[in-house]
DNA sequence: CTGAAAGCGCTTACAG
DNA sequence: CTGAAAGCGCTTACAG
C-alpha cells in the first residue's frame, strides 16, 4: 500500500477498488456493491465508501481499445455566435482525434465518470463547487470569451476587445463623425468594459467629447439593441453614429432608427461587433469588428488538450486579434 | 459454445475474445494482441481475426458504471438553421440522459467502438457503404430534413414542405398579389420540389398563372438568393412578390431588390421559409414559414433512441407542421 | 449487512 | 509468431 501516508496529495496512480477498500477498511466486494448501487450495504458504510471514491477520484477502468477522447463544450444558447465557436472546437477536435460533446449549462454538474478530457464553457466559468471538483479530478477548464474576469482555476480565450472597440470608433471618427454613441452589453461584463474603454480611448485621442447619455449598456441581444438604440436616438443632440458592441444589438439599433424614420447609413451610421452571419445578410450589410470566433474555438480546444496532457501553457489568458470589416452601414458624416 | 452452428445469424449474446478465438481457431491471447495492434501477429492471422471481430460486431466490454449514452449528430455547416436543430437534439438528449456528440461529415466513417446509440445526420443520409456497416452494427440512422428521398435503411424527420409552400403563396395571394415568383433551393432537392409544388398548387387553386421565368431554383444560400432574386427582378413583367424557399435566400432577394432601387415591402413583397433568427433580426422583419426546427431535432433524437431500444416506430418518415409567421416584408399589392 | 471465493473478460511476460 | 499461465480489476452467488 505505497499510497498511504503520502500527505494530502492523493497518489498519481489510478485508484482501484482495492485502494478504496483498503482506505475504508472494507472488502473489495463491498466497494463494488456501493459502486453498483446495490441495496445490501449499510448506509454508514455506503457513505464512507462514497466519500473515499470521490476523494480518490475513482473512475472505472477502460478496457479494450481506448475510448475516443471527448471534450465537453457547454453553452446556454446556440445562436450564430456560439455556433461559430463550437464549429471551431469541432474542427480542431477532429484534427486531434477528439470529439466534442455539446451540452447545455442546465445539464447539471459534469459527469466525471464520462471520461472527458476537458471542459470548455462559453462566457462563464463553472460554479465554484463544480470548478473545485473538476480541478480535483485534474480536468482542465477553458472559458471562451469570458464575461467576467476569469478566476485562478481556469484558462480563457477571448478577442482583443479593447483594440476592437478602438478600431470601430476610429473608423467612425475617420468618416467625420463626432456625435458617436456607444451601445454596449451588460455594464458589468468585462468584454463590454473593454470595448467601451476602447471607444473612450479613441474619442479621447481624437479630442472628441462623449456627450451626456451617449453611453448605454442594455445588453448584447437584439432586443437590447432596439431598446438602447431608441434611447440614444431620443437624445438631443442625437448621435450621427452608433458603435454597438455586438451585431445583434447593431441590428436592433437599425430597427430603432427605421422606426423613427431614419435611414441607415444616410442618417445614421452603425458599426457592430462580432461579424456573425447576420452581419453579412442584413441590409444594409453591417460594418463590424470581426471576432475570430472560429479560431477562438480552435485555440480553446487545443489549449484544453494541452492542459489535459499536463503541458505548460504560455499564458492563462489569450486574446486573438479582431479586425474591422467595412461594409455598407457606415457612411461619411 | 452454444452459439456455433446457429445459421447465418450471429448470436445475440455479446461476443467476447473467447468467441472470436474459438471461431478463428487461435488463442484468446492472440485475439487480444490483434485488438491492441501489437506487432507480433502473423499478417494472415491478423486479417482473419480482424474479419471475425468485425463479423461478430465485437465491442469491448464496459465496466463500472455504464458509460453515458451518446448519439452522434453529423453536420456539414453550422449556421442558424443547423444550430436550431442541434439544440433540439441536445435538449431532448438531456431529458433522456443521452449526450450529443456533434461531428462534421468530413470526419470519416462513424467509429463503431465509440458506443454510440444512434446516428443523426442533417439533410443527407450516410454513403451506402457506411449505412450498411451501421445497419449491420444495429445502429439506427435518422435523417433530419432530407434533401432527397430517404432510402429504406433510414428513418427521417422533416417539415410539411408542401403545406408550407402553399400557405406562403396563399398569404401573398390573399394580399392581392398575382405576379408571384418562386425562388427555390436546388432543383433536385425533395424539400425544394415539395415547396415549389405547394406554390404551384396554391397558384392553380386561385387560378393565377405562373408567368414564364417565375420559377428559379438556384439554391438555399444567401448568394443564391441574391442571384435568383436579380434574375427574377430582371423579368418583364417583374414579380410584385417573391416566395423564397428559405430565409437566407429571401434576404438575398431583398438585397437584390434594394440594389435595383426597389423598396421592400412597398415595391416588392418577400416571404421566406425557416424562421431562423435572421428572419427576426432583418429589417424589414421577414414574413416567413416557420419550420419547427427545434422540435424536429427533438423528434429525431427520441426516434433514434426508440429505434436503438428496439421499439417499433409508427412511421419511417414524419413531417412536423409548419406555420406562417406574418411580419413586415409582405404588404398588400 | 459483510466478505471469502469463484469466476469473467481481458492483458502481458515469457517459453517455445 | 503462438499460446499457456499468471495476473488484474471487477462482479456476484452464497455462507454466515
Amino acid at each position: 500500500m505505497p499510497d498511504i501516508g503520502r500527505g494530502d496529495a492523493v497518489s498519481r496512480r489510478r485508484a482501484t477498488l482495492a485502494t478504496i477498500a483498503a482506505a475504508a477498511g472494507v472488502s473489495v466486494a463491498t466497494v463494488s456493491k456501493v459502486l453498483n448501487d446495490r441495496s445490501d450495504v449499510a448506509p454508514a458504510t455506503r457513505a464512507l465508501v462514497r466519500a473515499l471514491l470521490h476523494e480518490h477520484g475513482y473512475v472505472p477502468p477502460r478496457r479494450g481499445p481506448a475510448q475516443p477522447a471527448t471534450v465537453e463544450v457547454r453553452v446556454d444558447e446556440l445562436s450564430a455566435y456560439e455556433s461559430e465557436i463550437i464549429k471551431g472546437t469541432i474542427e480542431a477536435g477532429a484534427a486531434a482525434g477528439v470529439s466534442v460533446v455539446v451540452t447545455k449549462r442546465t445539464a447539471g454538474p459534469l459527469d466525471l465518470t464520462a471520461g472527458r478530457r476537458a471542459l470548455i464553457t462559453l462566457f462563464e466559468e463553472p460554479a465554484p463547487a463544480q470548478l473545485a471538483a473538476l480541478t480535483r479530478a485534474g480536468l482542465p477548464v477553458v472559458v471562451v470569451d469570458p464575461l467576467y474576469l476569469p478566476g485562478a482555476l481556469v484558462t480563457s480565450v477571448g478577442p482583443t476587445n479593447f483594440a476592437g472597440g478602438m478600431s470601430a470608433t476610429q473608423h467612425l471618427l475617420s468618416l467625420g463623425h463626432r456625435r458617436i454613441a456607444y451601445l454596449g452589453g451588460p455594464a458589468t461584463a468585462a468584454s463590454n468594459q473593454a470595448r467601451m474603454h476602447g471607444y473612450r480611448a479613441a474619442m479621447e485621442a481624437a479630442d472628441v467629447p462623449v456627450l451626456p447619455g451617449y453611453v448605454v449598456t442594455p445588453g448584447y441581444c437584439y432586443r437590447d439593441g432596439v431598446r438602447g438604440g431608441a434611447a440614444l436616438l431620443g437624445l438631443s443632440p442625437a448621435p450621427t453614429a452608433v458603435f454597438a458592441a455586438c451585431d445583434e444589438a447593431a441590428l436592433g439599433a437599425i430597427h430603432a432608427a427605421r422606426a423613427r424614420g431614419l435611414r441607415v447609413p444616410e442618417d445614421l451610421s452603425v458599426v457592430g461587433f462580432d461579424d456573425t452571419e447576420v452581419a453579412f445578410m442584413s441590409s444594409p450589410r453591417l460594418t463590424t469588428v470581426r471576432q475570430p470566433l472560429h479560431e477562438m474555438g480552435g485555440v480553446a480546444l487545443r489549449t484544453a488538450l494541452r492542459l489535459s496532457a499536463g503541458e505548460e501553457i504560455d499564458s492563462r489568458h489569450v486574446e486573438l486579434a479582431t479586425e474591422l470589416v467595412v461594409r455598407e452601414s457606415s457612411l461619411a458624416a
